[in-house]
DNA sequence: GCCGTTTTCGGCCCGACTGTTTTCAGTCG
């Protein structure tokens, strides 16, 4: 799929025409191309044949030329343009804090700048602080922003900045005066990776509350202090930012902070349309304030039924919520087990009991026990007489439980040449199959999906995608492919709730579940302590539009198991 | 570069902060 390869090209059109000075709003034009094609699952040459490209909002007649020259040509030559004259590493360097397009245009040109050794050289003799408009400060501004930049180039994964970002808001919590607190940003859409962490506290008084939150244990820097907002590095590198703002704009201010910004730009176009204004203060027409403390009232101004965060990316969210058809989101309270834990009859830690207690204490009905199959020898993969025996012990333990059930399932491989792992008459004394590729990754992955979807016994696909959001691109595999044939053999695909797969992620969620197929919510959990993730799958869930009716694992014991 | 029941041309979201400025440019979120 060339859609990822086009997104890059496009953006890096962006960058130089930026730093080139060229109409702001061309520049958004190719940004925007970039993201939509990011978020696009269907491949962008199949749309491309079906001369459908200029159907996408936002692409246009220039853009989708462009994108037909490359996918003719493999070449072009706008990119080519604009790119000629500028040193490759150049634009890298307007993703340093407080140094953007015209500083790095203004040291490329008057100082010969190239790359980051050459700015801090520059930096360091003097010469840039005596450029028109620079100075020392914002010299020292730009060195520290070099630091930043090197100290934490990656955006870190949900699962990481969830736990800490709630130990703030809870820390916040227990101030005097503070009246709301609430975590916003990419952190409250629980997107799948973090820049940083914004958190939004409602109170009359900010000086002190800012002051409280630049002192607590875990902050290693303080960036900024002010009575409304403060900025500091905790520990491990991660930036949180609080803003305080006084209750009656709380609803704006949490509506404009937690974005995305694509969201918060149509929206504001909406108000323009009415005459109005939207800022983090309220809804305004002319100088009368109409709305702002909660965020209701705010998408009420626009004329829009409120729209949960998960939503907000402008993926078709404000279109839907004129027409009336937003989804009903699946809730926390929907989920009634935990469909993919690992015990210690494969490579988890925790025995079957323990998980069972720990899944019944967060109030769970059910949790399926899925242990490697016998192939995965690096982890600890069952033999048949070990999965039987497994079965053995749950069998007894459901005997003990009274208002619980321990699922017996396995998460058996997918073999090279798409058989599975286990006979079928192994897999059909099973409560759950769920079935996985674990090696082979560029070994013609979607044939061999597509054939175990094909075997009646395999309930789930466990991720189906393969990537690994720190480190791993995932299998070479037509994902649409995948999608489709689980709609036509009713296979679930999972949504994986590790911290560092979330696969399916947020736009294959909504592929899938558009296309009728069901998702299965599981932890793949090794150790009881991990179950708490599901909230991080179910995030990914919300993000895709799902319903409850749209997740297996909201069924009742005894449907679910037929 | 995109888009259109106020427009095929002329718009395109909004405010704060900082540092360099005699009224504003650049950067950020």
């Amino acid at each position: 799929m060339k859609n990822k390869e086009l997104a890059l090209i496009f953006e890096k059109i962006a960058d130089a025409l930026e730093f080139q000075g060229e109409n702001p709003f061309k520049i958004i034009a190719y940004r925007k191309a970039a993201r939509i094609l990011n978020d696009l699952t269907e491949d962008i040459a199949v749309i491309h044949q079906k001369a459908a490209l200029r159907e996408i909002p936002g692409i246009g007649e220039g853009i989708a030329k462009k994108i037909d020259e490359y996918l003719t040509t493999g070449r072009m030559k706008k990119y080519d343009e604009v790119t000629a004259h500028i040193p490759d590493r150049v634009l890298e360097l307007m993703a340093i804090p407080n140094l953007g397009p015209k500083t790095v245009s203004l040291v490329y040109k008057e100082l010969g700048v190239q790359n980051l050794a050459d700015l801090r050289k520059v930096i360091e003799d003097g010469s840039l602080a005596q450029l028109p408009g620079m100075g020392e400060k914002k010299a020292q501004n730009i060195l520290k922003g070099i630091e930043r930049y090197e100290a934490s180039r990656e955006r870190i994964p949900l699962g990481d900045a969830f736990p800490l970002g709630m130990e703030v808001v809870n820390a916040l919590k227990q101030l005097k005066d503070v009246e709301q607190v609430s975590p916003a940003g990419s952190l409250r859409r629980l997107k799948e990776t973090i820049g940083d962490i914004d958190i939004l506290v409602a109170s009359e008084r900010g000086g002190a509350i800012i002051e409280k939150f630049t002192h607590l244990p875990e902050v290693v820097q303080v960036l900024a202090q002010g009575d409304t907002k403060g900025s500091v590095v905790m520990s491990g590198g991660l930036q949180v930012d609080v803003r305080v703002v006084p209750r009656d704009c709380y609803g704006a201010a949490l509506q404009y902070f937690t974005g995305s910004k694509a969201h918060n730009i149509k929206l504001r176009y909406m108000a323009r349309e009415r005459g109005l204004k939207i800022s983090e203060y309220g809804v305004f027409k002319g100088e009368k304030k109409l709305a702002g403390k909660t965020e209701e009232e705010v998408y009420k101004m626009v004329g829009l039924p409120y729209i949960p965060p998960e939503l907000r990316e402008d993926r078709g969210e404000i279109e839907a919520a004129k027409e009336g058809t937003l989804p009903s989101l699946v809730q926390k309270e929907d989920i009634r087990g935990d469909l993919h834990v690992h015990s210690k009859y494969s490579d988890g830690s925790a025995s079957i009991r323990e998980i069972a207690e720990e899944a019944r204490r967060m109030g769970y009905e059910y949790v399926a026990i899925c242990d490697h199959s016998k192939s995965v020898r690096y982890a600890g993969g069952m033999p048949e007489k070990k999965l039987l025996k497994q079965m053995d012990e749950i069998a007894r333990l459901n005997e003990e439980l009274t208002d619980f059930t321990v699922l017996s399932g396995v998460e058996v491989d997918i073999l090279q040449d798409g058989s599975l792992d286990y006979p079928d008459e192994i897999l059909e004394k099973l409560d759950i199959v769920v079935a996985a590729i674990h090696t082979g990754f560029k070994q013609k992955c979607t044939e061999r999906m597509i054939r175990a979807m094909e075997n009646p016994h395999v309930d789930v696909i466990a991720h189906p995608t393969g990537r690994l959001i720190s480190s791993r691109e995932g299998y070479d595999i037509d994902i649409h492919a995948v999608m489709e044939k689980a709609a036509e053999t009713h296979t679930a695909l999972e949504i994986n709730s590790y911290y560092d797969r979330l696969d399916l992620n947020d736009v294959n969620a909504k592929s899938a579940r558009e296309l009728g197929v069901k998702l299965s919510l599981g932890t793949d959990a090794h150790h009881p302590h991990q179950l708490w993730m599901l909230q991080l799958g179910l995030g990914v869930a919300r993000r895709g539009w799902a319903e409850r009716k749209d997740i297996l694992n909201t069924l009742p014991t005894s449907t679910l198991k037929k």
